[in-house]
DNA sequence: GACACAATAGAACGATCGTGCTTTTATGGG
DNA sequence: CCCATAAAAGCACGATCGTTCTATTGTGTC
C-alpha cells in the first residue's frame, strides 16, 4: 500500500473519531493536521476540500459500520437471530465502538438534516441503505416464516430507528445508565409484535 | 417593555429560527447580526458572551415549547387524551412550528451530547424537565386507572421520545411523506400497551 | 428641555478558518 | 544510483470568528 493511500487513511481515522464529537461542521483541517503532526496544507492536499473530506469521512465511517454492525449480524439465521444480532451490535457500536462521540451519523443527521449539498446527499444515501437492511431483514423474516405475514417491514425499521435514537440520546446526552436495559426491552417488544405465533408441535 | 428587552427578544426570536438550521455551534454573531440590521457589538453587548447567549436561546427556545406544546396538552384530561395531545402537538411543533430547521433541542440534543459546559447542562436540565413531563404524565393516568398499574412511567418516557426522533429522522432528512403516519402508529401502539384493560359495563 | 443612563455603532485585536501557490523532501521503479 | 513523481511543508491570502474598547446615538425622567 503506497504512503499516500496509508497516511489518508491515518487522517480518515482520526478524522471520524474527532467528527463523532464535534460534528461534521466542527471538524476543521487545522485540529486535524496539529492532531496527527501534519502541515495543515499536507493534510488539505489528500482531499482537496473540506467538503470532499467530509464525504470521504462518511464513506470511511460506513465502511467500519458495515464490517462492524452489518455483516456479522447478517451470518445470523433470518428473523429474531438476525435482528437482534443487528440490534445488539449496533448498541456496542454506539456505546464502545471506536468513535468517542458514539455514532457519527448519528450526530451528522440532525447536523445535515436542513442543509442542502454533496454532503447531505451522501449521507441520506448511507442513511437509506442502513434502513434498507432492517427493512429487508424483516422481509426475509417474513418469507422464511419466523415473523408474521401481515408485519410491516418499513415501520419496523423506522420503529428500530427510533429505539437506537431514543438510546442515543438517553445514554449521551442524559448518562442515564438505565437508557440501555430499556432500549433492550423496547427492541423485544418490537420483536414480539411481529413474531409468528409459534406453532404448536 | 423597555427597548433592550424588546430587541433582546427579537434577537433570541432570530437566533432560535437560525439555530434550528445550523446548530448552537452554527450560530455566528456576524450572521445574525446581519440578519437584523444590528451591529455585530451592538448585539454583542445583550449578552456579553456566545456562551451566554446559547443559554438563552436554549431557555427561549424551552419557553415557546412549553407554550406551545407542554401547558395546552396538560388542560386534557389525564390518561390517553392527555398523552396524546401531548404526542401530536409536538409533532406539530417539530413539523410546522416556528423553527425552519424543526425541534431545536433534538439538534442540540446531539451536537452537546459530547461536549462539556454550562450549555450542555442547562440543555440537559432542560430535557430532564421534558422527559419528566412525560414520565408524570403516566404515572397521573395509572392513579386515574386509565394506565395499568405496572406500566412503567419512565420506560414511556424513553419510547416515546425514540419514536419522536424516529420521526424527526425520517421527515427531516430522508424527507419520508411516510414517517408521519408511522410515527402515530407507534404512538398507538405504546398506548395500548400501557391503556387498561376496559371494564364491561 | 437638561441630564443620567441605556442602547447601539464603529473600529480594531488576535486567532482561526478554508484555500492556493511554491518549494522541499521522500518514495519507489528502472 | 538516478530520477520522475508523489507527499508533505512553508507561507501567505482574504474572510470571519468572538471579544474589547471607545464613541455616539437614543430613551425615559425630573
Amino acid at each position: 500500500m503506497s504512503k499516500g493511500t496509508t497516511t489518508r487513511r491515518s487522517i480518515l481515522d482520526h478524522a471520524i473519531a474527532l467528527a463523532s464529537e464535534v460534528g461534521l461542521g466542527g471538524l476543521t483541517i487545522g485540529s486535524l493536521a496539529e492532531e496527527l503532526d501534519l502541515s495543515k496544507s499536507g493534510l488539505y492536499a489528500h482531499f482537496g476540500s473540506k467538503e470532499a473530506l467530509q464525504i470521504q469521512v462518511l464513506d470511511h465511517a460506513a465502511l467500519n459500520f458495515t464490517e462492524a454492525v452489518v455483516r456479522p449480524a447478517l451470518k445470523e439465521p433470518r428473523g429474531a437471530p438476525r435482528m437482534r444480532a443487528l440490534f445488539e451490535r449496533w448498541l456496542a457500536w454506539d456505546r464502545d465502538g471506536v468513535l468517542p462521540g458514539g455514532c457519527l451519523f448519528v450526530a451528522a443527521a440532525s447536523e445535515l438534516d436542513d442543509r442542502d449539498g454533496p454532503v447531505r446527499e451522501r449521507l441520506v444515501e448511507l442513511q437509506q441503505t442502513w434502513i434498507d437492511v432492517v427493512r429487508v431483514s424483516v422481509e426475509k423474516g417474513i418469507e422464511s416464516g419466523a415473523f408474521r405475514r401481515d408485519a410491516d417491514p418499513a415501520q419496523f425499521a423506522q420503529d428500530l430507528h427510533g429505539v437506537m435514537l431514543g438510546f442515543h440520546h438517553g445514554a449521551r446526552l442524559m448518562r442515564d445508565p438505565d437508557a440501555e436495559p430499556r432500549a433492550r426491552k423496547a427492541f423485544e417488544r418490537l420483536l414480539e409484535a411481529v413474531a409468528a405465533v409459534r406453532q404448536l408441535p
